[in-house]
DNA sequence: CAGGATCCTTAGCGATACTG
DNA sequence: CAGTATCGCTAAGGATCCTG
């Protein structure tokens, strides 16, 4: 049975937070800002969330327009306007202190910090990476000092890499290790190995000083 | 007794939702964007929350360093990071449904609607206002362009207006409405009352083109 | 097996009354 | 003024069961 309460606040922010406030309800927009999702697909990204919860607010958010029903679940042009706030929220909540375990890390969260902490080389050529994570397919690029994630098969690759989003997450924050998980067997690299290197150091490496990417978009 | 629920999930927007994603948090953290407010203004700010439980959010806020408690409770440095975060959040909510009544506005809310949407025309005289609003003394300014709200006194002021948070909401949807709030004592001016009509506007009438505001501090 | 629905328990919420 | 204390209610959390 889907909640239906408010805060009763004319304000804009109390009424955004009557759509999207309910627990879970952002971390479900979270999940689909880089693609749709089917439910069983979400359940696996939100292993803490119960089933019937996630139900409810999966209609409570169609119901209120933020996200579209079809084939699989996927936001609205409404919706998706929120995806500045969402990952201004999600820089400022890196200065939070660490869940106590154990902790959940989707493929999604991973690409999300990906996307907004990478700055490659501008004057580097571009790259593309196959990235298999919990069995799902992305794209990612680097071009023109950016990294840009999107879902399904590239149609081109320098190198295709399948892990899951706790090793890659572990790799982004210490490149490093990226030879022993090759030999325990928690990242499997096709290709160019070296341009890996290149996609963490873009993460990991100090930024050029005054690169502050803003959230306008 | 203060919850202590988690999303453990390692994920930026988890932790930040960890922080300040429970109930009547991110309101809190707006009645404390213009200045430190009291525990009885936050009460009357925020009429449908009940006293255990803004007492609750407080100390959470406090523990996890979003707030300081001293003569009033104030943002941190951390918490004032959330200014432009909720800021767009309100920007995103003004176009969700309104919520059933009765229905609460505080005075801070239609102050950051106000310095959010004014565009004043940036050739004109900077202006000061001095706005009393619920008991509580502002000073609006403005000048180059837009519209900033302090606590307190001004200085100087071109003109003082005292009034209710709704009645002002009121006057900034719809202008014409001033000689009878006026008349019916909804609002008492001293001064320039053309200055008001100025104010009132510089929120009404559309924006130039390509004249939009982003979320970049 | 995906995609839920149902049931039950617990904990956060909401309202009112009360206190230092 | 600035909170506590109490209590009924409702949403959240967890497990299990159903249906195409």
């Amino acid at each position: 049975m889907p909640t239906n309460r408010s805060y009763r606040d004319s304000c804009g922010i109390a009424r955004a937070l009557d759509v999207v406030g309910e627990r879970w309800a952002l971390l479900v927009v979270r999940e689909l800002l880089l693609a749709p999702q089917r439910f069983s697909e979400l359940r696996h990204a939100l292993p803490h969330v119960s089933s019937n919860l996630l139900a409810d607010r999966l209609r409570e958010l169609e119901h209120r327009g933020v996200v579209h029903r079809g084939e699989a679940y996927e936001l609205t042009d409404w919706g998706r306007k929120l995806e500045p706030i969402v990952r201004a929220l999600g820089d400022w909540g890196i200065d939070a202190p660490q869940p106590p375990e154990p902790t959940a890390l989707s493929a999604t969260s991973v690409l999300i910090f990906l996307e907004g902490a990478a700055r490659p080389d501008p004057a580097a050529p571009p790259t593309t990476y196959r990235l298999e994570l919990d069995g799902r397919v992305w794209t990612v690029h680097l071009a023109s000092g950016r990294a840009e994630v999107r879902p399904g098969e590239p149609p081109t690759a320098d190198v295709s890499l399948r892990t899951d989003p706790k090793t890659l997450s572990a790799l982004l924050s210490d490149p490093a290790t990226l030879d022993t998980a090759r030999t325990d067997g928690s990242v499997a690299v096709v290709g160019d190995v070296s341009a890996i290197s290149h996609l963490l150091h873009a993460v990991t490496d100090p930024w050029p000083a005054g690169d502050q990417l803003n959230m306008s978009q």
